[in-house]
RNA sequence: GGAUCUUUGGCAGAGUUGGUCGAAUGCACCGGUCUUGAAAACCGGCGAGGGUUAUACCUCCCAGAGUUCGAAUCUCUGAGGGUCCA
């Protein structure tokens, strides 16, 4: 949630930087009107409590002294229809104020680009440079059917579209994948922790899938759980409602688990192979960090992503997003994207971003500074996606023959 | 699934005939005195959110609803934990 105290006091500043994320601003007038709104409510309302309080104090003490009351209960019971009244302005205004706020996405970075989408997003490196082919390099789909790695109508068979089985050295190479990335992240002082795969409405409102983008959850039926769609979830949750010491910071962790997607606005897109999956393996980093270092742990989880791909000696470039294509709580993210040679084209790997304190407030995640309890600022970011590893794999090392090469990386966590 | 007990500040733990209770006490923590330094001892501070220039003031004792002039304390519902029975 943005900080509406700032929004208040530095409207002009705040709505500006919010139109550039393509709010629109009469929606950010009525944040600040209903803000006032709630703050009038408020102090109405506090006001007569306060009353009712002093009324009662002296009611007990002519109760003590036996005196009569009754002039007294009238003028309580006065004032309690008031009361009544007050605490339900406040109410709607609160409701109101709180369904327009969550709705709102953080605020760009200044050094964010601006831009429409994904086609405004700026190149910042390259690394390494994709391998020249001597042939038609195969797309992922072919390969891994022919090697016999994953199998398409059997997923579907088991689940609906978008679901896959890995078999033999397909499935052994996903568990190399996780085992390599948690390792290489722990080597870069991010703490394994292992997370339940379903998660409370309050977990998701704290990162900020909720309430916006409930159609692409899954949601238990009968229940108020959901199965995550990003460990980002309930790794950055694990620390919900909690005010840290200063030394506990940052807090570094990785975890991998299965990650649940409706995609429910990617109709067409993607749908062979195993770029776009409802169920996908992910390895996640997630920081919690004090304001003034999280620039710095940003870059940290940039690097760690990127040599972990060099590491696997997979082609990549990284990317900055513009203000079109930035996701609803992040304030700065850098995409990594692979070189896919059967598509001739960079795809998506791992997405860092930085949310600034916009989690934390509604995570209410806060350490203590001093005398002061200051929000923390979250960060995430994929090291990386199992699945698109595993087809960048496929397409960079494929042979004429189509038989793949092991990355040397691998090889011990394959027994070879 | 049935019965019963329980849920308080970072932790432990008082507080049930409703009224100076946002809440004793201990530990932990922070500051100070003492000490060459540390420990011990002693003194002081120490829950969160809102509000104010600062006070006042408001809210929060698992969550929600209710009774009452007034609830951490009473009633109901739900959730978590313990014990017993199945």
């Amino acid at each position: 949630m943005i900080d509406l105290k700032l929004l208040q006091k530095d409207f002009d500043v705040m709505s500006a930087k919010l139109m550039r994320k393509g709010v629109d601003n009469t929606l950010i007038e009525a944040l600040k009107k209903k803000n006032e709104e709630l703050k009038a409510a408020k102090t109405a309302y506090e006001s007569l409590q306060a009353d009712q309080n002093a009324m009662s104090k002296e009611f007990g003490q002519l109760m003590r002294e036996k005196k009569d009351v009754t002039e007294l209960k009238a003028k309580v019971d006065a004032n309690k229809i008031n009361i009544t009244q007050a605490l339900e302005t406040q109410r709607v205004a609160q409701e109101t104020l709180e369904s327009i706020a969550m709705s709102i996405p953080n605020i760009p970075d200044d050094d964010v680009p601006d831009g429409a989408d994904e086609n405004d997003n700026i190149e910042i490196k390259k690394v390494l440079t994709p391998r020249e082919f001597s042939f038609t390099p195969k797309e992922h789909w072919e390969l891994a059917e022919q090697n016999g790695w994953i199998d398409f109508e059997r997923g579907v068979k088991l689940a609906t579209s978008r679901f896959s089985v890995s078999f033999g050295m397909g499935a052994k190479l996903e568990r190399a994948l996780i085992n390599f990335m948690l390792n290489f992240n722990a080597k870069r002082g991010f703490e394994e922790v292992s997370v339940p795969a379903l998660v409370n409405r309050g977990a998701l409102e704290g990162t900020g899938q909720l309430p916006k983008f409930e159609d692409d959850l899954y949601k238990v039926e009968g229940q108020e759980l959901f199965l995550i769609p990003t460990a980002e979830v309930p790794v950055t949750n694990l620390y919900q409602d909690e005010i840290l010491a200063a030394d506990e910071l940052p807090k570094k962790m990785t975890a991998y688990t299965s990650c649940f997607r409706k995609e429910a606005g990617a109709a067409g897109r993607d749908t062979r192979g195993m770029i776009r999956q409802h169920q996908f393996h992910k390895v996640e980093l997630v920081a919690l960090a004090k304001p003034d270092e999280s620039d710095k742990i940003f870059e940290e989880m940039v690097a760690c992503a990127s040599d972990l791909l060099t590491a696997l000696e997979l082609p990549h470039r990284l990317v900055t997003l513009c203000t079109g294509d930035l996701g609803f709580g992040a304030a700065k993210t850098i995409d990594l994207e692979v070189w896919l040679p059967g598509q001739a084209t960079y795809r998506e790997i791992s997405s860092v971003s930085n949310t600034r304190d916009f989690q934390a407030r509604r995570a209410k995640i806060r350490f203590k500074d001093g005398k002061e309890n200051t929000l923390v600022h979250t960060l995430n970011g994929s090291s990386l996606a199992v699945g698109r590893t595993l087809v960048a794999i496929m397409e960079n090392n494929q042979q004429e023959d189509g038989s793949i090469t092991i990355p040397e990386v691998l090889k011990p966590y394959l027994g070879m």
